[in-house]
DNA sequence: GGTAAGTTAGTGAACGGTCACTTGGCAGTC
DNA sequence: GACTGCCAAGTGACCGTTCACTAACTTACC
């Protein structure tokens, strides 16, 4: 279904002569709708209901420097988390009287800093919010404000504190409690800020409470990896605790675990981050992390708006994750 | 980490006086870089890096009517099934020179339609492509296309042929080709035409071969009712196989079978629809239909390259969906 | 009834580019 | 040397809106 045509839209200055009145009447009449006399705001109305007006945003644009648009920029690919976050940033924009437009930004890394320069001086937004991280000149004459989102690493697999991995530290200080005393970290991919820090609370958390880790397992975000470091452990390695870097490499630990023979949680338990809803009802359901994501972005987004005001960054709205325990886990074996 | 100003950004006209040409020179330098001499296009070139110059692309498109720029429409909430699609979507646009933006409508479907035309007749976009279906006015004089995709229902759980319930026919072929002679289906919401269709695919085909149904049940795509729908199963109802209408459906089924007793897929064959990653790896790994998004948005963006070049509508470029046998289909019991 | 103040409406410029047309310079040809 | 043709560059209008002024009409008040 397309509808289209090839003619001319009618303008302000065509409402106008229909109506008998100027232009600037009309666009009086667009902008408040005061300060005009009932009949010629009737005979305005009428004009514009009968040739089907409607302005053009590109024109009103370029005289007001208001777009009322904000941009966010997302890399190609489906790298973004969630699009909760959308969600959550679109709605606090319109709250605010913006539109938001999400641009993802073609393939190549490098020209990155150039086309984003460009979107930002190109008048079509106020606003632009990078959810990746560029460098960019300190201060430019003239540009709309740009808000790079400082904790989204490389790959938008974290920000702010959606890679905070003190949670981490919360769940190991639980299992410890279960009586584990060996883990197992199966890591994401290092060129992730989150894998980074997940894997460094991990190691700290370890050392701080006295307990023993077996080691990193490499993944690279792979649950066939996960699954393979799970069958690789040693009869008596006594590692009765996987701590997966998200759930997807939380189930390639119980698929390892499975294939093995162990049972989840009696023999091992095994945690995850993310909350994906599969893994909250799959048996057995997963211990995990779970992010608020929408409420990610709409804190994301006022930073913006700030910046946008020239007001202080708004102060933090409280935790945005949370540890949900289920069937993974469970006190150690013995 | 933000980057403003407010001085104003340098136009065509101060680069022209500094490179001591017209503006109209520069217009043409910015354009096509050709029929102008060397010493010309330097000091132009000069200029332009020495105020920092980024043409206007508000201007631009106002004269032009060539933005070069198309728009997605989403719903809002995260009622899109993948970012896939709008990936695939945005890569084809690329492709053909267009940078797409997506832009998500605010709650209330009763204002979209008027909304979409004030998009449509804005001047900011060249087409359309909205993914949730609204009626509008066959003809607009001067508007841009609008391509309204027909697949997709009022919730964004289908389009085209995601919605393409034939898969669900060979997926009964199959089991019944394993022994499977009692069926049970988890039906999704019914506001979505493709839970409709699923159902609707999944009578006929067991009509047509001459198996049983114990029935549909009705989720309304929540995991707890396919679970409890499983548990709702007499001793003796003979159902050896549960077609999910999607993977979270499965996930539920699994889940109810799991709690009583019964082995996937030793007693019981469960199948989904989706392909989740998680429950590709989650043991049993589950048979599910797997859709490729990506070309799918490809597909459909080529739709609306077609309606905003008055060409013909693009041949289908072949089925987007196909089974994946795994772990969670076997052989009827006995 | 005259004048000040307030309200309603109109006029022309401006936003920052591009388009259509014009001008000027230079080489080539007879 | 005059004419033709081509190339490089310039001039002014225009896209559709809003802004800053200005003009005309109304009302209020003494």
């Amino acid at each position: 279904m397309s509808s289209a045509g090839s003619k001319k839209r009618p303008t302000i200055r065509e409402v106008a002569q229909l109506a008998g009145v100027s232009h600037q009447t009309v666009s009086r009449y667009l902008k408040l709708d005061h300060g005009m006399k009932e009949p010629t705001r009737e005979r305005i109305r009428a004009a514009i209901e009968q040739l089907d007006y409607r302005p053009n945003l590109v024109a009103r644009a370029m005289r007001n420097r208001r777009t009322g648009r904000l941009a966010i920029l997302l890399p190609a690919g489906n790298a973004i988390s969630s699009l909760e976050l959308l969600t959550g940033a679109t709605t606090a924009a319109y709250e605010a009287g913006y539109i938001v437009e999400v641009v993802t930004l073609g393939a190549p890394a490098g020209g990155w800093p150039e086309r984003v320069l460009e979107l930002a001086d190109s008048g079509l937004f106020e606003g632009i919010l990078s959810l990746t991280p560029i460098a960019l000149p300190d201060r430019r004459p003239g540009g709309v404000p740009i808000v790079v989102s400082p904790g989204y690493d490389d790959h938008m697999r974290g920000i702010g504190e959606l890679a905070d991995a003190s949670r981490m530290a919360e769940i190991i200080e639980r299992l410890a409690a279960y009586g584990h005393r060996r883990f197992l970290h199966v890591a994401g991919g290092y060129e992730h800020t989150s894998a980074r820090r997940r894997r460094q609370v991990y190691l700290d958390t370890l050392d701080r409470l006295g307990l023993e880790s077996h080691g990193v397992a490499d993944s690279g975000w792979s649950p066939e990896a996960a699954r393979d470091a799970v069958l690789a452990l040693p009869e008596d390695s006594g590692v009765t605790a996987i701590i997966g870097a998200n759930d997807l490499l939380a189930a390639g630990a119980i698929r390892g675990a499975w294939e093995r023979g162990l049972r989840v949680p009696a023999d091992l338990s095994v945690t995850g981050w993310d909350n994906n809803a599969l893994a909250a009802i799959y048996p057995p359901s997963l211990t995990t992390v779970a992010v608020e994501h929408e409420k990610l972005g709409r804190r994301v987004l006022r930073h913006l708006l700030a910046a946008l005001r020239d007001e202080p960054e708004p102060a933090d709205d409280g935790p945005i994750t949370h540890v949900i325990w289920r069937e993974s886990t469970g006190p150690a074996p013995e």
